[in-house]
RNA sequence: GUGCCAGUAGCUCAAUUGGCAGAGCAUCGCACUGUGGAUGCGAGGGUUGUGGGUUCGAGACCCAUCUGGCACCCCA
């Protein structure tokens, strides 16, 4: 054991236990992006840290970005994030593209991060994003997605919750306080932390930042002020829409709501977890009406969200929302071997059966019987056929269910119409 | 990147003030050479994460390092 070289520090290993489950989670991904009229879609793994220079925010990429010399010298990143990179794909055949531009996406991505629970440095992230539509319908859309995506897991809204928040809404209230707006991304900081601060830490770091007792003071009512929404047309057409699609229930205004990548420019949202133990949050996205612009294209209004697979994933085993039965059994039946002479019979039938569409495993060595039923009840499959001298003998095989352990007699001629039903029926593990 | 905690058989864990590295489960074999799960008996399996140090003697103590977890930072 000690010879095994170990896995990159924070990468996971998939074994097919594992790998059932982050398949079904990108099943479920699928299928609700599509029922809302979403594409798939891909893009590079590796990037120039240019791409992410502009607007990812100065920590993504300067600290927590992979970024390596490839053989010429030029810096190549493993990509951080993907909204840059949709901005480019859309800003490069904008001419091209009809909008409003519906994408969505689950792949890989890498950030040099302390691995802990919640978190690793390589992890999926399902992106979806609405493009060429900037009215408070469309973020309301994107929520419905959310919604829509944890009512096919299993996810109730006394489980997870969204809190959504407009950026404009807070630098309205801002500018009311007189905070200048070169201050802006600071002043988004300091809110992003208020709730982790102790209030007299937070009070000292917010006079560092250079505001007075008064602004504080109004800063503080802001963050506590839960009827602040009613002030933003934007926000209440948001709501409005989501009383439509039966989403409300999950959706909660909170003006803590910053995030903290900068090129979100309006409405803002995040998803956690509210009963369980997983602290991180679920997902997170908002608009980001300047992003194309940004990347070279011309100016196109955008909203979308990212979900990582790690915290999702967590808090499903969690609630015991993943379904038991997405790793059952590798095949439907195993074909035993009793030995060299009745070999080929038995790899005759596989063939035969596998042609039928059956998922069918062999033994293609000559050991115990003994041995190999308990190697399929150990791996889970429900029936095995035994095929040996005597069935030879008498033209027919033996097939014995190890669920109930009974077993039957099927003559030769008789497979069509006995076997391949029986092994064409679903059955729950 | 900062602080704290942990690491012993494939898995879960034990080992008194520093004194022979163990148990359960799992694996393999036999009872049972054409029938899995249950039961009984038996066997194999370890450089105690890694590398140094202290000591007559280290799983335990000290230093370094790796990996994981918790709180920061940040974020999916």
């Amino acid at each position: 054991m000690k010879q095994v070289i170990s896995a990159i520090k924070g990468t996971r290993d998939f074994y097919p236990e594992n790998m059932a489950i982050r398949t079904w989670l990108y099943e479920n991904i699928k299928t609700i992006s599509q029922r809302f009229g979403y594409q798939e879609y891909e893009g590079p793994f590796l990037e120039p840290i240019e791409l992410y220079a502009a607007k990812s925010g100065e920590e993504l990429v300067k600290e927590q970005s992979f970024v390596f010399p490839d053989r010429s010298g030029d810096l190549i990143t493993l990509r951080p994030e993907l909204t840059p990179t949709l901005a480019r794909m859309v800003a490069q055949k904008q001419k091209q593209l009809v909008f409003p531009l519906r994408w969505w996406s689950f792949g890989p991505f890498w950030r040099y991060e302390k691995p802990q629970k919640g978190r690793s440095r390589e992890f999926f992230q399902w992106n979806i994003d609405l493009i060429g539509i900037n009215t408070p319908e469309a973020d309301a859309e994107l929520l419905s997605v959310i919604v829509a995506f944890f009512k096919s897991v299993g996810l109730d809204s006394t489980k997870v919750k969204i809190f959504v928040n407009d950026r404009k809404l807070m630098e309205d209230h801002l500018n009311q306080l007189e905070i200048s707006p070169d201050k802006r991304s600071n002043i988004f900081r300091l809110i992003d932390r208020k709730e982790k601060m102790e209030f007299r830490e937070w009070e000292n770091y917010a006079k560092a930042e250079g505001l007075n007792a008064s602004q504080i003071t109004g800063i503080v009512n802001l963050l506590q002020n839960t009827e602040l929404w009613k002030s933003s047309s934007n926000l209440i057409r948001i709501f409005q829409a989501l009383e439509n699609e039966e989403a409300s229930d999950y959706v909660e205004f909170d003006p803590n709501i910053i995030r903290g990548l900068d090129y979100y420019t309006s409405t803002v949202f995040e998803a956690k977890d509210i009963g369980g133990t997983v602290r991180r949050s679920i997902l997170g996205g908002g608009r980001y009406d300047d992003l194309l612009a940004a990347v070279g294209g011309d100016p196109l209004p955008a909203v979308g969200f990212a979900m990582g697979d790690v915290v999702i994933s967590l808090i499903l085993e969690e609630y015991h929302c993943v379904p038991p039965n997405i790793f059952s059994h590798p095949a439907k039946v195993l074909i035993t071997t009793f030995s060299s002479e009745t070999l080929p019979h038995s790899l005759r039938l596989a063939h035969r059966l596998r042609e039928k569409g059956i998922n069918v495993m062999t033994y293609p060595e000559v050991v115990h019987l003994n041995k190999q039923l308990k190697y399929a009840d150990r791996i889970n499959i429900p029936y095995t056929i035994i095929l040996g001298p005597d069935e030879i003998a008498s033209e027919s095989i033996t097939v014995k269910s190890l669920r109930s352990g009974e077993q039957i007699q099927i003559g030769v001629l008789e497979i069509e119409e006995k076997l391949i039903p029986l092994l064409a029926s679903p059955q729950e593990p």
